[in-house]
DNA sequence: GCAAATTAATGATTTATTCAAG
DNA sequence: CTTGAATAAATCATTAATTTGC
């Protein structure tokens, strides 16, 4: 392939690299000279001129703006939609909340199977930390040696599990599956996509 | 208590079979309410909580990611090698940084280099840049909606672009497993769709 | 073949960052 | 400037694979 004209400036990934490394490192906006001194840093790896870094910085920046407010829009809709009815048979808040739109893909999120449980145990991570950080006493899950729960984030305590015995390897039914039904589909986008997390939709 | 206490989470073939396909859609970072959905789903299979699927999420991305980059530095490995006949004025911090292969240590390394004027940024000049830099053709657009991909990490230009068809109805567990619905979006983003394929399958 | 010894995977925790709100 | 919220990155720790000596 001859190399069509390439129109358009194409970082090679050390000019990536080092351009994400300097903008975690607190670059947003560099004014023209040190433009001039990355621009020549980086010319080392590969052809790129002083606009280009311009427009990665202004774009960069931009976006991840942009993803953050969709992030705090997205929860937000979450948080709203809590505390509305449920307006369609199954279409749930957190379905809503994840397939909003300004990614255009409503996809999302195995609704369905929604068990009734979901509307509970919205207590969740808020509890945990908090259940943490009292040192109160273990309640469920007597056997957790160590540090008890999922740090940071992670997750309530579903005990949904419970429900069910444990289910032996050797007892596993293999036939099985029957899982989600469908439709939607998960959220992608990347990594922080959803709303975040897996935790709190306590509201704050 | 003849039975080993076991303290982690050990997933039967079903339940990783389940994530793996969720992931591959598309699912990276669900949120509480779809933990818990799924957890309850899996549970059928066995024991399982709302943070074992939390966990799963997190270390499957990160190791995804992590593949991923690897790769990526092979690859500017040999594309440096390619350029190495320049001779270099002078090793610059950054550059050293930016050679060396996967694990660089981010922090420190462009500090010194940047931080001491770089910080001073000054948010009128931008525009001013453009014509000195000679910004002739006005490309990029800031706020886009994230058709293609957010420039963070997003484009690491992976030359390896793996999109896949949604789930290659060929390999699905035949009366298993019904799934999920599979449509993908190709959002993904810099963590290529594959996931691995967990070695987990065989014995148990 | 089969365990002990090694090594590769991968579950679970901890630590650092990021942006925005207060 | 500090704090809140939510990770992603780095790291720790255990389980499963495998290799190896008998």
């Amino acid at each position: 392939m001859p190399q069509a004209p390439s129109t358009r400036w194409c970082p090679t990934p050390e000019q990536l690299m080092i351009l994400e490394e300097m903008y975690k490192t607190g670059v947003r906006t560099p004014n023209a000279p040190q433009i001039q001194q990355i621009t020549a840093h980086l010319s080392y790896y590969g052809k790129i001129e002083g606009k280009n870094v311009f427009y990665w910085f202004q774009n960069h920046k931009a976006r991840d703006r942009q993803k953050l407010r969709r992030r705090l829009s997205r929860h937000q809709q979450l948080l709203q939609q809590h505390q509305m009815s449920l307006p369609l048979p199954q279409f749930h808040p957190m379905e809503a909340a994840a397939s909003y739109s300004s990614v255009l893909h409503p996809h999302q999120i195995f609704h369905q199977i929604i068990s009734p449980h979901f509307l509970q145990q919205e207590g969740t991570e808020a509890m945990n930390l908090i259940s943490k950080l009292e040192a109160s006493e273990g309640e469920e899950d007597p056997e957790r040696p160590p540090a008890t729960c999922p740090a940071s984030y992670a997750c309530e305590r579903v005990t949904v599990s419970e429900a069910r015995p444990p289910v032996p390897p050797c007892c596993r039914p293999t036939r099985t599956l029957d899982l989600f039904p469908t439709r939607s589909t998960g959220l992608i986008r990347e990594e922080g996509s959803t709303s975040k997390s897996s935790s709190c939709f306590t509201s704050h």
